[in-house]
DNA sequence: CGCTTGAGTGAGAACGTTCTCAATCGCTGA
DNA sequence: TCAGCGATTGAGAACGTTCTCACTCAAGCG
């Protein structure tokens, strides 16, 4: 009969009686509202002590009406940038006295629409939201009208009537191209991750096709990558755009097919760490070297960008505070500030290293 | 006077009304328990659904005595080891309908013994805890006291009564540290991350010193280290092992230091992924390679480990599954299962890559 | 002296569920 | 027909807080 069996802890009730005082003077004393007498306060603060009384959050949520609680939803704590995005706002809701409920959706719309649901049953006071690509909009909006407020992360949600914090994508990914063209480079791969869809799209050059392409995060940045393209009288071409998926063995797969072309490209771009890093898995196995072969830039300056051989050149973003913004914002909103949505855009920063060169002099040999 | 305003949900008793029945019948139907006609059951649901009812979890945690959530403590999200295993928790949990809640420790012990504080007042079901590495047990006690099940990941917590998962540590970094060994490395330097105490520690080769060295993480693996060298009759030697600090730069001075002695070492065994990725850049800096120059062998497979030039030789611990191992022990618990605690061993798995090779034979150059 | 004021206190309501219990309903079998 | 039984139902308690309200008491003021 060892301590395993849960023991039920010690209500106000037990503490009031056992310093001889009502449950609304200890609610009180422990509470630090209302007014208390010195003599009340140390009975009851002595008693709770020694009972090792606890407060019970629910109960006085149930009655505040604050769980002093922010869910985070994000498709996986896994990936770099969430893990660091999800810091920045842990950091700012702690320091405030918040805590965070985390949920994984995996890119699955029906788990996001599915954790919406529970985490405005466990009544939230707030919500970041870094949404699936094709966002449920109606779920998200639901959880608004419900009256909590929400944060959009990353991505955004046409529509939506919530704030949202990212960086200027179409901006970031232009000027990385733009690095590379100066180099010399016209042949540009675009390793997307995102769907299929995306290519089309980006050979349409009306302006229904840029205006989808802007709608997501992946299709604002292969916006960009076109822009510069175009600028320079390049016609983009299709075949060089990857979106083939997430994760590092999609971009290998994509790198070995690119470079297998009858006119392969000389530079990728790559737009995400861990795609960057399937294109130098690819290049190793190829034989090729980077940058002697083959330019790469990478987003996100991931923690190894720096060490390895060669340092990857990057499109670094504020991840963390990236994710700060998106706490202070919603705490904001949760502390009853009525305003208009804002949308922050952050600066991203081009961080030069060695991954890129000038374009091989066409003396070169026919590899 | 648009929607931003806090807007109260729905409560059971509104949706009874809007049924026709009494708020007992609404809960049976809407909470699944009892039994309740057809016909109630169809005049509750559709009322509910007509207002937009959502369940208040925190009333029915009152009641039930179970939140559904599981309160997760780590020194450092942003490590992949802990945002990995952190994944493998949260799939288990969501799996079986729980929640988790994450705090962040940063190693601070007064931070870690507030938030246990914080998770035991929102009455969370269990506890996952990679404690820091000088852990309070006293506070970690008061929780199992009362009645919450605590599970300690990665590092453990001698007398305390709860369960543990992790590796080997000290196997592990034998089975590594014999790997450097077979390849003709006489000269080993250990970076370990951990504070200064351990160096004394390692060179006394006393009872006393070896189990001390044993108690911690960093300290089990220190001993496996030892023991590695100790049976081919090398004597360690104190100034190769560096334990300033878990960041990549502290690695990366430690490395700088270590190759400007004397008689300097030929490999590196870094006890975690951040730290060999400290060595790589030190290396770059000072224009030596790997493996060619220096041997290294890393701990945790990190995503980049494979793709860069060299590929790192690791020992690659099973992140994800010693999470989802945690996460089910836990909930095995929390279900009331009454036991005796469990230390899960899980098995390391040496990955055999490009950055460790043999020494360079004494004809070599004197650099 | 009487009136006001404000600190301190306790009884009891309230939050929104689930649980307990007794009552009712509808049906079966003797 | 009637006892018996299980399914269904609702009233009200319970969970552990905070909030509302009314009350006491002592001090301050005219």
């Amino acid at each position: 009969m060892s301590g395993s069996a849960r023991r039920s802890m010690p209500s106000i009730e037990v503490v009031a009686k056992e310093a001889g005082v009502s449950t609304a003077t200890a609610g009180r004393a422990l509470g630090g509202y209302g007014s208390v007498s010195g003599k009340s306060r140390e009975a009851v603060l002595a008693a709770a002590e020694r009972l090792g009384y606890r407060a019970n959050s629910l109960a006085r949520s149930m009655i505040t009406g604050l769980t002093h609680t922010l869910g985070v939803l994000v498709p996986d704590i896994e990936n770099p940038f969430f893990s660091r995005a999800l810091r920045g706002i842990a950091d700012v809701a702690h320091e405030r006295g918040w805590e965070v409920l985390l949920v994984n959706t995996d890119e699955d719309l029906s788990l996001e629409r599915k954790a919406l649901g529970v985490l405005t049953e466990r009544r939230v006071d707030g919500l970041v939201v870094a949404p699936t690509d094709t966002a449920d909009r109606d779920a998200l909006q639901d959880v608004v009208d419900a009256g909590i407020p929400v944060v959009l992360l990353d991505r955004r949600v046409p529509g939506l009537e919530a704030d949202t914090v990212g960086i200027d994508n179409r901006a970031a990914a232009k000027d990385a191209t733009e690095r590379l063209l100066a180099l010399g480079h016209r042949s540009i791969a675009l390793l997307t991750g995102g769907d299929e869809k995306l290519r089309p799209r980006l050979a349409r050059t009306g302006l229904r096709g840029v205006e989808r392409l802007g709608a997501t995060t992946v299709g604002a940045r292969a916006a960009g990558y076109r822009d510069a393209l175009l600028e320079q009288g390049i016609e983009p071409r299709p075949e060089l755009v990857s979106a083939e998926g997430f994760r590092r063995e999609d971009a290998a797969a994509a790198t070995t097919r690119l470079l297998g072309l009858p006119d392969p490209p000389t530079a990728i771009l790559a737009l995400d760490s861990l795609l960057a890093l399937g294109v130098l898995q690819a290049l190793r196995r190829l034989g090729l070297r980077c940058p002697a072969d083959v330019s790469l830039v990478g987003f996100d300056d991931a923690d190894w960008a720096e060490a390895i051989s060669p340092p990857l050149s990057v499109v670094a973003q504020p991840v963390y505070e990236l994710g700060a913004e998106a706490g202070r914002l919603l705490l904001d909103r949760v502390h009853g500030t009525d305003r208009r949505p804002v949308h922050r855009r952050l600066p991203t920063r081009f961080v030069e290293r060695e991954s890129a060169r000038s374009v091989r002099t066409p003396t070169g040999t026919s590899l």
